[in-house]
DNA sequence: CATAGATTGTGGACGGCGTCCACAAGGGGA
DNA sequence: TCCCCTTGTGGACGCCGTCCACAATCTATG
């Protein structure tokens, strides 16, 4: 049992085999309950069972962890919307439906579902969005959920569709992302960390809707 | 010369007189230049040239001096916004001129000061969000600008503008603040933080117009 | 004008943090 | 088998927030 811990969870082998990964899920665990800031190199060593001086065989610095815990993050966020991209009902996309029609209902889950991970995931939300990047940081397969792409990359391509049918006319389409994004991503904030914190969930049911409507609008020229 | 300091700005009196109001400053160059993170007791104390232990005559910890420099840099934000508001061009506001498009210019001289803030002052900016905040804390008088009015208030004022003026439909009122507010916050989250850093800045104006475009389209029906 | 009491700043200490260095345990290739 | 590279340990340092006891100063009361 090696030398009497001061901490619960001791191993019995000297290696510990994935501690890399260990170290970020335990980050994404304190991320999850205390946003970025939570993310302590001291602490996730202390839950994974390890000295702290262990976890600088696997990331520079603190940074290094931060950035990494950000990542999965950012996968956590492109998984929340995939799964609102999923659960779409499945009249709107039957093969018979409209099909621009079913590409705004994937436009507007991939917005549902990032403000509801914010909403049920504020501390995760946060921290997806803790660490400064740029365009070719938010394309990197590091940050993909299950289907292989980021958020970012999720919601260019339910642009590109909506192109390529006809709903969103080309000249339009460059930066078409950063219009939607703003408005989501803004009121996300807003509802986390804002003004808009307690106000009740009816209420903020319609000034979500009030919002993705805008951006419809804002994007696509009425039919 | 008191005793042979170890620090540089040692005061000569015993008292300092308005230590509260200079720890505050410091704290705002802190986070000017490290964003809230980089609100630090100590280091506020330090360039006051006093000992960390004097800051808790005036705040009761860490959190209390962080919300304070928050405050003040929600201040700083209004004053951004003001000062773009003064600086509109006199001949929209014209006593000949439309009424309703100069106070849609008004509407749209609140988002651009916003923007700069958030480009210019990137560390304030943060900080100034860096507290999380309910309805109720986003009206008080701390916030406020030079015209006694905080951020959310300015807006606020603009678009009750517009309601009065025939321009916004009163049924459209009510909540009309977070469609503005979210598609402006989130592009300036965006610009300073997220996938727009790095973007030329012929770029961001292009992409910033098109943001307040949209938001003046949804909100307002075409005239 | 003196002095008691409230304010405000000081000094020292504690535990927690990130990080550096030297060293030990263990595994893979010669 | 033995050597060396990788991975984890132990101890130390300086910075941080915070607590305590104490000193300097201001103020109010007699």
């Amino acid at each position: 049992m090696a030398t009497a811990g001061a901490d619960r969870p001791k191993r019995d082998t000297y290696r510990h085999g994935d501690l890399r990964r260990a170290l970020v899920e335990a980050g994404v665990d304190l991320a999850r309950h205390g946003g970025p800031d939570a993310v302590v190199l001291r602490a996730a060593t202390r839950r994974v069972g390890v000295a702290p001086n262990a976890a600088y065989r696997h990331f520079a610095d603190r940074d290094a962890l931060q950035r990494a815990v950000c990542a999965a993050a950012q996968g956590e966020l492109a998984r929340a919307m995939e799964a609102e991209f999923d659960a779409l009902a499945s009249d709107v996309l039957a093969a018979d439906a409209e099909p621009v029609a079913a590409a705004r209902a994937r436009l507007r889950a991939i917005g549902v579902g990032y403000l509801r991970f914010a909403r049920t995931e504020p501390g995760l939300f946060r921290t997806a969005f803790s660490v400064p990047t740029d365009l070719s940081g938010s394309t990197s397969p590091q940050l993909a959920g299950d289907t292989g792409h980021p958020p970012f990359e999720l919601l260019s391509g339910a642009l590109d569709e909506l192109t390529s049918l006809g709903a969103l006319p080309p000249d339009r389409r460059p930066g078409a992302e950063f219009i939607a994004w703003s408005a989501v991503h803004g009121l996300a904030v807003l509802l986390i960390d804002g003004p808009l914190r307690g106000v009740t969930s009816t209420e903020i049911g319609d000034i979500e809707r009030r919002v993705l409507d805008t951006v419809e609008q804002g994007l696509l020229p009425p039919p």
